[in-house]
DNA sequence: AGGCTGACTTGGCGTAAAACGT
DNA sequence: ACGTTTTACGCCAAGTCAGCCT
């Protein structure tokens, strides 16, 4: 599987079998995507354990009362705490059930597993790297002590330069500057920032601190104060309990506080903390060799991934805590300079204590189970009132009078005119239909063939227009008093922590866009009121104040064993709900993320298993063994989503379970073609060798039926889910994707990476990105512009050619004592020594190389999607790992909210492998 | 057992914002 | 400094899957 430039499809554990070719194309205007499935509950039970201590303490719901346990909490906290938890944490890991677990076969593993697992240890590492490697395990040794070193402090990137040749001085010198002005972090780099947190010790996260506690009711006041509500809760219960946890008990806490007066100080203090924790956490299972983990989870829970979720958990703390540092400074940038420092403070003491508590309860999938304690936030806000625009329409050639509510639905109507929907009759009728009622029966309108809605499509644009023209001054006061608006929607306070909601906005009426041949679009999708609402809020906390006079909330909700903080029903399906949750970035997806990965690995150490299991059932009698053996490898192998039923009201689409006669066509003598439909209506277009007893079976469910026909008749997603659960705790069809996209990053990452300088290591890292898109079908349209921009491109290159060929006769003359002709334009050029003259060439050369180099992958990716699956489906401590490894900065790879979203992998250790 | 509901993840697109080139 | 191209992000639709109910 090394890197070809082909796009096959081929997973890690391919039987070898399949080259079939993957074709990707887009399906007409629709998109076309494809399937998905990861999955992810967290598994854990034995996590609840750890969270049922917790809880048991509150029995109320909310778990208010009992406010934090604090014991419970606390030992995390402390170093000495968290080693012994990690010992401990095997047992709990919930993933692995015991019991019920079947022992992954700890040895031998065919396909490309094998040779990664073995390459592990290899792999290792480059010297520069081993320097870090010790170096961490050092700090785990001796807790408390380097404060000293300045390499811990620095970020990531920055270390990793300093490593490795000081290549770049200069992001070093600046990141130890900034980190060493203590205060102002504003200045630092975002990702140097990033890095400190997560790395910064666990031990920190107790807000011992003074300042960090005082923060914190800060930070809580400000919620607050958005909504004049008080935070009475959460003092008593809520921000002391947990704090005071993680606090007392940490090592750190007592180091930091005793620094607490030096600002400086304190932060060195931190940060040395946290590298610890690093080691603690990854060390997990990183440096033991492969087949030893893969006894090690066999028996006991899944010690990795216990280990992992612990440190996922201080690290999600030590994010959260960062990012509410983060928060805070920029809400004091915004206005509230005075918090800054002590924001700061507390993200670097942040990390591991914060975490932990909120880890505890763990989100993730335990269902029922408690995932938070305290939550405060200031529910959500409306979209503006309708303004009336008084341009009128025609009927007939006649402007049309229309009540303001008409007019807002035809003006919906109106500017949609550009867009593919206004092709679609169903768009058109739905839409009619909805119109038509608020028209009422008497009003001139009698049908929509007759309706001119270009004076209002007109008014748009001119308002689109003008929205543009104004200035960048007053863009920026625009926006700022939007954000003043919405600054106390944007943060809720789980557990004491400050936490970004992710959508607090109140979806607008609009048409509904429904996805492929959907049969609800146009649907009038209707204004949200505060009567459609439910609020889910901590007891204690005080009910946002519903922000339309008169009204109130629908409901109020104190379930904590839920992470949604509202929601309503989409009045497109009101069997469905929107709801509104915390942003990616919170420690609470974090967390549940982390799982996610955790149980995609301990895949590994039962695919072969699995894949051994299910090739045996190929040729099953029972005829649903046999679906599922097949619908399993087909899931495994080509990263098939599970396809769940869909009611008639949804458009058309399907994944494995739901795959339809037609969907397949064999072609002797053993290949498979898929063409159909997926998630989003995008194409699933593949043609693949599959082993011939899969083909025999294929052949064998299509036999006799229809081509609109199930074609696994005997198999629903619950049956398949129920039979992968038999084999791994936990495991659904989605893991699959997650695993199979993930270790693929991994493989090829590994495989593919020589050596070169930064720009090449990327390419690489695209390259795998790319495979793993094609794997998961990540498509996407072709930009408008794409044909032009290549054309550009060839221009350029055309006329660097051009240019060369100038300065090689300008050479050639040189090196006669010749001046230089005159360039095309009549101009005369300077006279330049041979020397000149070759160094020009070779500057155009490499040029014209990284043109074309880059205009391939430009052409090669414009139907590919790299974002969907580094959101969603590689864990992100592949790529921080190899970035460590290769000495790439992470800001490479991800962006600003990737790498908030992943802060909790930031500090893994080099070594990790998938 | 199977349908239904609820909660949460996954997904592409449009546009705003940032980066880039001139 | 400005216009253009590229990237990031918000939006909200559409999946997955567990647990409840019948």
């Amino acid at each position: 599987m090394a890197v070809e430039t082909n796009d096959k499809t081929s997973l890690p554990h391919d039987f070898g079998d399949d080259d079939g070719p993957v074709t990707f194309k887009r399906y007409t205007s629709t998109k076309k995507k494809q399937l998905h499935s990861e999955l992810t509950k967290s598994t854990s039970n034995s996590l609840d354990g750890q969270s049922n201590r917790q809880s048991s303490n509150v029995p109320s719901s909310n778990g208010q009362s009992s406010s934090a346990p604090k014991g419970d909490v606390v030992p995390s906290a402390k170093p000495s705490a968290m080693k012994s938890s990690v010992g401990n944490s095997k047992p709990s890991n919930s993933l692995v059930n015991p019991a019920s677990v079947k022992l992954p076969v700890a040895n031998s593993r065919s396909h490309s597993l094998n040779d990664k697992a073995k390459s592990v240890p290899e792999q290792k590492t480059s010297i520069d790297i081993k320097g870090e490697t010790k170096f961490i395990k050092h700090c785990t040794n001796d807790y408390a002590e380097d404060s000293e070193d300045e390499e811990d402090n620095k970020p990531l990137s920055a270390r990793l330069k300093v490593n490795s040749n000081n290549d770049n001085k200069a992001t070093l010198v600046v990141a130890k500057k900034s980190y060493q002005d203590s205060d102002d972090d504003d200045d630092i780099p975002l990702s140097a920032k990033l890095f400190r947190n997560s790395n910064v010790g666990t031990s920190s996260g107790n807000c011992d601190d003074p300042d960090e506690k005082k923060l914190i009711s800060k930070v809580q006041k400000e919620l607050q104060n958005g909504s004049s509500a008080s935070i009475k809760q959460e003092k008593p219960s809520t921000v002391p309990s947990k704090r005071p946890l993680d606090n007392s008990n940490s090592m750190h806490s007592q180091a930091k506080k005793s620094k607490v007066s030096d600002p400086a100080a304190s932060i060195k203090t931190k940060q040395v903390s946290m590298k610890c924790e690093p080691k603690v956490e990854d060390d997990d299972d990183d440096d033991i060799p492969i087949s030893q983990r893969i006894k090690k989870s066999a028996t006991s829970a899944d010690k990795s991934s216990s280990i992992n979720k612990k440190a996922a958990v201080s690290a999600d703390k030590s994010s959260s805590i960062k990012k509410n540092l983060t928060k805070v400074t920029k809400v004091n940038k915004a206005g509230k300079t005075a918090f800054k420092k002590q924001p700061k403070k507390l993200k670097k003491s942040g990390k591991g204590s914060d975490y932990s508590k909120s880890m505890k309860f763990l989100p993730g999938s335990g269902d029922g189970q408690k995932k938070w304690t305290t939550l405060v936030h200031n529910g959500v806000i409306f979209p503006p009132l309708y303004q009336p625009h008084g341009v009128k329409m025609l009927y007939k050639g006649k402007p049309v009078d229309l009540t303001p509510e008409q007019e807002e639905v035809a003006t919906m109507y109106a500017v949609m005119r550009d867009t593919d929907y206004m092709q679609k009759d169903k768009f058109k009728e739905n839409f009619w239909n909805d119109w038509r009622k608020l028209l009422g029966r008497n009003h001139v309108i009698h049908n929509l063939k007759d309706c001119d809605f270009t004076p209002i499509y007109d008014w748009y644009q001119s308002e689109k227009e003008k929205k543009k023209q104004i200035t960048t001054e007053e863009k920026k006061a625009l926006k700022e008093e939007k954000m003043k608006q919405e600054e106390k929607f944007m943060w809720a306070i789980v557990d004491g922590v400050k936490e970004k909601v992710g959508n607090f906005r109140v979806e607008p009426p609009g048409l509904f866009r429904g996805r492929g041949e959907h049969p609800k679009m146009g649907k009038l999708k209707r204004r949200i009121c505060p009567r459609d609402i439910v609020i889910n809020i901590g007891k204690d906390a005080p009910v946002p104040e519903c922000p339309i006079p008169g009204e109130r909330w629908k409901e109020i909700r104190h379930d904590n064993t839920v992470t949604w903080l509202a929601y309503w029903s989409d009045p497109i399906n009101p069997k469905l709900f929107k709801y509104v949750f915390l942003a990616a970035s919170s420690s609470l997806k974090g967390q549940s993320d982390k799982e996610k990965y955790e149980k995609a690995r301990m895949l590994k150490d039962y695919i072969e298993n699995i894949r051994a299991a299910y090739t045996k059932d190929f040729t099953n009698k029972d005829i649903t063994k046999q679906q599922i053996a097949v619908a399993t490898y087909l899931i495994d192998k080509l990263a098939l989503r599970a396809g769940n039923e869909k009611d008639d009201d949804e458009a058309d689409t399907v994944g494995c379970c739901t795959l339809k006669v037609e969907n397949v066509t064999r072609e002797a003598p053993n290949k498979l073609k898929f063409n159909f439909l997926g998630k989003d209506s995008i194409k699933y277009e593949n043609t693949v060798e599959v082993e011939l007893p899969v083909y025999n079976a294929i052949l064998k469910f299509q036999k006799e039926k229809s081509p609109g026909d199930d074609l696994f008749d005997m198999l629903d997603t619950s049956k398949l889910n129920a039979h992968l659960k038999e084999l791994m705790p936990g495991l659904t069809a989605k893991v699959f994707r997650t695993f199979n996209a993930s270790i693929t990053l991994d493989d090829m990452l590994n495989k593919g990476t020589k050596g070169g300088d930064v720009g090449e290591k990327i390419v690489v890292y695209q390259h795998a990105n790319k495979q793993v898109a094609i794997i998961c079908n990540h498509q996407r349209s072709v930009s408008k512009s794409h044909s032009a921009q290549m054309s550009k491109l060839n221009e350029k290159i055309d006329e660097l050619k051009a240019v060369l060929k100038e300065l090689k006769t300008d050479l050639d003359r040189a090196k006669k004592g010749k001046s230089p002709l005159k360039s095309s334009d009549g101009k005369t050029k300077r006279n330049l020594n041979p020397e000149a003259l070759e160094k020009k060439i070779s500057q155009t050369n490499a040029k014209i190389v990284k043109m074309q180099r880059d205009m391939k992958t430009k052409e090669d990716l414009k139907t590919v999607a790299l974002g969907t699956s580094k959101i969603n489906y590689l864990d992100p401590r592949i790529t921080v790992a190899w970035c460590k490894r290769h000495e790439v900065p992470i800001e490479k790879i991800f962006n600003k909210s990737l790498l908030e979203k992943f802060s909790w992998a930031m500090d893994v250790d080099p070594d990790f492998r998938f």
